[in-house]
DNA sequence: TTGAAAGCGCTAACAG
DNA sequence: CTGTTAGCGCTTTCAA
């Protein structure tokens, strides 16, 4: 391993100047730079970038726990965020803690604060107490994507309007005609998606609808769980016409079971979920859904984590990013004209 | 942040002693080792891996470079990765370079060897070559599933038989009687999947089908490409009644031309994937494919790069990992009577 | 069994 | 402009 002695043997300088080439070059006259520089090349030298986080005291690497990367929205998080930190000139690693809160445990205590200088923290099963105790340790910690913290807690976070996006759903679904309602809670780590269910419910009663009109039921936020959950649904609710689910997963596996079940989406069963990851419009009959900027989350969530990094601001407060929009695809259509009556 | 030092004053000890409670703890006597783990405790300490990593050489964390998280195939390989490295002590960080060569290079040339002791590199544009140099700045390199590696290399790769996959999928179709067959080849980075083609054409081949029963179309890793391609596979070769796609995501896209074309699948259709991602099954109709033993894979990708690091050992060949193995569900079937024939 | 001392590779004042 | 000096927090001989 080459280093910057070495380098600076070579240069006939000091590691000092050296290390003023690397990072004040202005301040190094042009033809020592030259030498220092040619000295680089020619060793294939690479800074040791664990020594320059013990003497500097800082790093430009930024962690992204989340629960599973399996889940297609992580994914696609982190691609957004990915680009955004390396835009800022950061590394973003990702660290999987499997649904396990110790595994989540020791990402944070081992990684937080001495290879990152931030960290984004997805949805786990950590509470906030033990979040907050990580960011005294000098890292910059960031919730992301948390549907129950509340303002003025002890970390920022940012995520996206649960309620707002919930809400269109509803409005959606009862523009279409319906009357009878199911709902797919999702259940994971983080807790129940509760927010997005509770802006559901609320347009619902909103818009005049009877608490009985809505059945709910929880599901774990993988398309089979969706597809257990709806078909157990489905069977207990004939009469349901139309499906929310509080997330795309879950909703696709819903429309399986309807397939199964012999409705056909959108003309027997309306079908919509929430998020818009790929797989959304990539399914067939494509998804309706309500789209979450993720992208924009992603890279205000960098943006805000470098920010305390950087200016040492220490905000706590929740950042509410963008707007959930109504993505109208193929999966809901107008309230069937119910047999009986057609009948009478 | 809590240090050694501090420790060790609260414990009446010096530095030496609680680094030794901590990693010797036999060499410490009883009473003190009370003593310094109770101030530990107390303080709340936790120890700097960047200060540990430059004072003892060695980091616990592994480096996962892939191209693009988005791929499913990733995810999955991960998760087992992870549980494999964490299993054995170790962190997992991921890398996404994002199809990018030189973020690719920039995370190799900050990572590996400083805060990765061990770096695994899927599929990427970077060069054997340009890799081999990054294993030469300390950091154990390992290549996995790459297609194109040939053994007695520089770096050690450990990878599936791309052409018994191809092999497996040409005989289950050559067996339900197709005759004409068209393929769809994944170009991504890290080159053109032609081992999982090449095994196909040949064992074609080895069962007497003539060389131009085979279309043969490049299309990128995903599920628009494969669609896309397919569409006009299928269109300049309307006889065709069976495609093999060397990925699951194309194999997709490809089932959704079909129906978009009116073909049935498998009645007018047969299609095959590669791989079996967890889609393969969640889909409609669910995909016949030849499953790669990710879980396997990816388990003797980290012990291979953990017995580089702690080993030593320099291996340098290619370790093709478990067989492959067809996975016959709904999207293929007997070849359908020509219609010509049928209607002498 | 514990402590003293040196140093990992680099940065950051401060002198010169 | 360049060099000197002093660490960052921890590990690791080697003595005591």
């Amino acid at each position: 391993m080459v280093t910057l002695a070495e380098v600076a043997r070579r240069a006939k300088v000091t590691a000092a100047t050296v290390s003023n080439a690397l990072h004040n070059p202005q301040k190094v006259k042009p033809a020592t730079l030259e030498r220092v520089m040619a000295a680089i090349r020619e060793l294939g030298y690479r800074p040791n970038l664990t020594a320059r986080a013990l003497a500097s005291g800082r790093t430009s690497t930024l962690a992204l726990m989340l629960s599973n990367v399996t889940n297609p929205f992580y994914p696609e998080f982190v691609l957004a965020a990915e680009r955004e930190a390396r835009k800022r000139g950061y590394f973003l690693l990702v660290c999987n803690t499997d649904d396990d809160p110790a595994t989540t445990r020791a990402y944070l205590e081992q990684i937080a604060g001495t290879l990152a200088a931030g960290v984004i923290v997805m949805n786990t099963d950590l509470g906030e107490r033990e979040l907050a105790q990580t960011a005294r340790n000098g890292a910059a910690v960031v919730l992301c994507m948390w549907e129950h913290v509340r303002a003025s807690r002890t970390l920022p976070c940012v995520t996206a309007d649960f309620a707002a996006a919930g809400s269109l759903a509803a409005e959606h679904l009862s523009e279409l005609g319906h009357r009878k309602f199911g709902a797919l809670v999702g259940v994971g780590s983080g807790g129940p998606q509760s927010r997005r269910l509770g802006g559901f419910a609320q347009a619902l009663a909103a818009r005049g609808h009877p608490e009985r009109a809505l059945a709910v039921a929880e599901s774990r936020d993988t398309i089979e769980s969706g597809y257990e959950t709806a078909s157990a649904l489905l069977r207990a609710r004939p009469t349901l016409t139309s499906l929310f689910a509080t997330n795309d997963l879950m909703a696709i596996g819903a429309m399986q079971a309807a397939a199964d079940l012999g409705k056909r989406v959108p003309n027997d069963l309306s079908v919509v979920g929430l998020t818009d990851i790929h797989l959304a419009h990539q399914f067939r009959p494509a998804l309706t859904t309500v789209r979450f900027p993720t992208q924009r989350i992603a890279a205000q969530t960098i943006a805000l984590t470098l920010e305390m990094i950087e200016g040492g601001s220490a905000a706590r407060s929740v950042y509410t990013v963008g707007e959930p929009e109504l993505v109208v695809r193929e999966s809901t259509g107008p309230a069937p004209v119910a047999r009986r009556k057609s009948a009478t």
